[in-house]
DNA sequence: CTCATATAATTTGTGCGCGATTTAATCGTT
DNA sequence: AACGATTAAATCGCGCACAAATTATATGAG
């Protein structure tokens, strides 16, 4: 018949669609392309989205408690709350009582900001199209996932 | 009573752990950082890997085929590619039938490295310790996300 | 055949992200 | 008080990611 030999048994051709990372890895792209229009409409890379809303949360944070809530580390977030000063959204200064310590306030700007951000997460929900229970599913498996693999670094 | 006034019904406090993106955002981060060690080893970045693995599946691409694999940009690829051509796994060669595309292919060295990269997607699916079927479906659902948010973009 | 158009890849400039190192301030122990 | 250890930020170097502009080749309409 037309069947050609099987394919051998160890099936040597794993593709990238078998990656879960790779789902990941251009989910986050996508994210960001999504993200992109509306942010540079006010002015903001998605990394600096995601600083403002945790500012927006809670204001008056040091670089420290920045990077635990985002999970990067003070060399990419130092040049990045500069690039935001820069704009005029926040504020760094020294802690008087800890001089290590910088403490980043968001400036009358930055604040007024936040109104101009509210439609975005609308917008992606939008774009998503899934209701909130699957929406929150799909993220606490992200998580779990991103946990695991964190506590089991080398 | 003790208690305060209730928060706005509004509330306005939306913090980055309600945030998909971030779920996503920080779960790419964590994937890279399981990998790192991983890679280190035999000469690769994370982003390197993953051309590598689709060069491992189908040799012999342009660099337009296989940044509509990954979804990249010429612009991120020629670089990266160039990288590995200097690391000794690939070469890069104008096609004589087209002069505009430049064919990707892998030399003994590149295909060598598919055999010392075999133990890894057993360390990932070893350290995420989920079943196959729940690790296709979370797949299937982030895959599903970011092509809504592809095909969605402004 | 010619010239406008389209396509493939490269180049340039900016901003992340992180390992490694450095600087400066604080803490702990003596 | 003194000094080694710890901690918080900042700095440096490298590689990715992408928009915008550039270069070079191919295509197609007249």
């Amino acid at each position: 018949m037309g069947s050609r030999p099987s394919p051998p048994a160890n099936e040597d051709k794993l593709s990238l669609d078998s990656f879960l990372c790779f789902a990941i890895y251009s989910a986050e792209h996508a994210f960001n392309q999504f993200y992109r229009p509306l942010l540079d409409a006010i002015g903001l890379t998605y990394p600096q989205y995601l600083v403002m809303v945790a500012l927006w949360a809670d204001n008056d944070q040091t670089v420290k408690e920045l990077g635990q809530k985002l999970l990067l580390d003070s060399s990419t977030l130092t040049p990045l709350l500069k690039r935001l000063e820069t704009s005029g959204y926040l504020t760094r200064t020294r802690d008087p009582d800890d001089e290590r310590q910088v403490r980043v306030r968001l400036t009358p700007a930055g604040r007024a900001l936040k109104s101009r951000a509210r439609g975005i997460p609308a917008c992606v929900q939008d774009a998503l199209g899934l209701s909130n229970d699957e929406l929150k599913k799909i993220q606490a498996d992200v998580l779990a996932i991103r946990d695991r693999l964190l506590s089991r670094r080398a």
